[in-house]
DNA sequence: TCTGGGGTCCTAGGACCC
DNA sequence: TCTGGGGTCCTAGGACCC
């Protein structure tokens, strides 16, 4: 939880917080093994290259919109040259590393909030060079990893998002804005559409609006108990933060999950009970996988499948769950219950677009709770983590998809499709960049 | 034909108990 | 059997974030 406020006798410290943030991050990062686009429009596609995700400033600027549909924009894509990608995580993973340990140069107290933003917090007396450091954040994080950030500084986490804002779109700002001392912050929250704010989204943002609540000042300025009624305790902090008062620190060290899920459209819709048992078993690997990287064990799991939601055909979709009689991290274990699960939710006759996995009441393996039932096996409980452990040190080594579960399946049609993926130039020893 | 995936937090309301 | 109040626990759904 976080450190709490300061205060003395003269009143409340300042407190100062930076938000970086990684322009345009995915389309960035494309861009930076192919030098050639450097001026050139890009977008990255969700998985299943879906609709866009990140568009460079060159493909907002010949009007690409944010989660525009691939298919419908095939054409326009093709007229305005502009060049595609499907999203690579592996290669934003390890960039996103890069970018961070370069942060945490300036300062250990850091908060790595996304894979494109991190948090920083700075003591009272540097209130005076602000605009200096963040500058010096800029150009090393350029020089270090080529990758464009933008710096905001604020007295509370929601006054630096606000003040990042500025800095990406205000060009005289050169990247680097500050909202801690010796500006008019009023007078800025008036140029902020409310639905900008960081904790107020569409819905909220929409029932504002139409209470003539349309910028950041005038929200902040409601009554709170109107606040609070209308949009719980998190709205209410939300309007304490613009006006100053920090709610939110740091998370320096992110707790664990809670839950772990695992989920994927298909690339083509799929009738068939054998091939939903074969995603299920797929997604169960990658959860469990996650699961014991953080150490945890789960104590359930949930499956979940549907149909197309924005075609017109029948649509089902319906959830199982299984609980464990002691929470696990085995595999096979997991993947048996959920096929189970998917087994007694399936339906003839309709086109499934999506099963997902979800490992639910996640707990720490070192305090796990027996269960009275449970056999003293300790030979195969020693044999059963062995067997993890180098599943997991072979795919981590020589890539996901090295050792697979049959029940995973061996030709996978329903996979997603990744039509445009460029190499795994950095985290990959056989998609290395050229130099000719 | 084709519109992502992975999380957290809050609240209202029902079930249940005394 | 009916009445009422007060408390806890759980779940579903809504809202938000990137």
């Amino acid at each position: 939880m976080g450190r709490g406020y300061l205060h003395n006798s003269q009143g409340r410290i300042m407190r100062i917080f930076a938000l970086i943030d990684c322009n345009n991050f995915y389309a960035s990062c494309e861009r930076l093994f192919r030098p050639a686009l450097k001026n050139s429009p890009v977008v990255v596609l969700s998985n299943n290259d879906g609709c866009v995700i990140a568009r460079s400033q060159e493909a907002k600027d010949v009007g690409v919109p944010m989660a525009a549909p691939a298919f419908k924009y095939k054409d326009f894509f093709l007229k305005n040259n502009v060049h595609v990608f499907s999203s690579n995580y592996a290669l934003y993973g390890d960039l996103s590393q890069r970018v961070a340990s370069t942060l945490y140069t300036f300062t250990p107290e850091m908060e790595v909030y996304s894979i494109d933003e991190s948090f920083l917090e700075f003591p009272e007396h540097k209130a005076d060079e602000l605009l200096k450091i963040g500058m010096e954040i800029r150009n090393k994080v350029f020089k270090w990893t080529g990758i464009p950030v933008s710096v905001g500084f604020g007295p509370t986490k929601t006054l630096a998002k606000a003040a990042n804002r500025f800095a990406k779109k205000e060009n005289r700002t050169n990247g680097v804005f500050s909202l801690c001392k010796g500006v008019d912050i009023d007078e800025l929250l008036d140029k902020v559409p409310v639905t900008d704010v960081w904790g107020i989204g569409r819905r909220h943002g929409k029932k504002l609006i139409d209470r003539q609540v349309t910028t950041a000042r005038l929200f902040k300025d409601l009554p709170d108990l109107w606040i609070k009624k209308n949009m719980a305790v998190t709205g209410l902090h939300t309007a304490l933060e613009l006006r100053g008062t920090p709610c939110f620190s740091l998370e320096d060290a992110p707790p664990p999950k809670k839950t772990i899920s695992t989920s994927r459209s298909f690339g083509r819709p799929v009738s068939a009970l054998p091939e939903l048992e074969e995603s299920v078993a797929a997604y169960v690997s990658r959860a469990a996988e996650k699961l014991r990287g953080q150490n945890s064990l789960a104590g359930g799991v949930m499956v979940y499948l549907t149909t197309n939601r924005h075609n017109t055909q029948p649509q089902y979709s319906n959830t199982a769950t299984r609980m464990f009689p002691v929470a696990t991290d085995y595999t096979p274990e997991i993947i048996s219950a959920a096929i189970k699960g998917i087994r007694s939710i399936y339906k003839e006759g309709y086109k499934f677009k999506k099963t997902k996995v979800v490992l639910l009441e996640l707990s720490h393996k070192y305090n796990r709770q027996a269960n009275l039932l449970e056999l003293d096996d300790k030979a195969g409980k020693e044999k059963k983590k062995s067997l993890m452990k180098l599943l997991d040190t072979a795919n981590k080594r020589f890539g996901r998809q090295t050792l697979n579960y049959a029940s995973e399946g061996i030709s996978q049609l329903w996979k997603m499709n990744r039509n445009f993926k460029s190499p795994d130039y950095t985290t990959n020893w056989h998609e290395l960049p050229e130099i000719k």
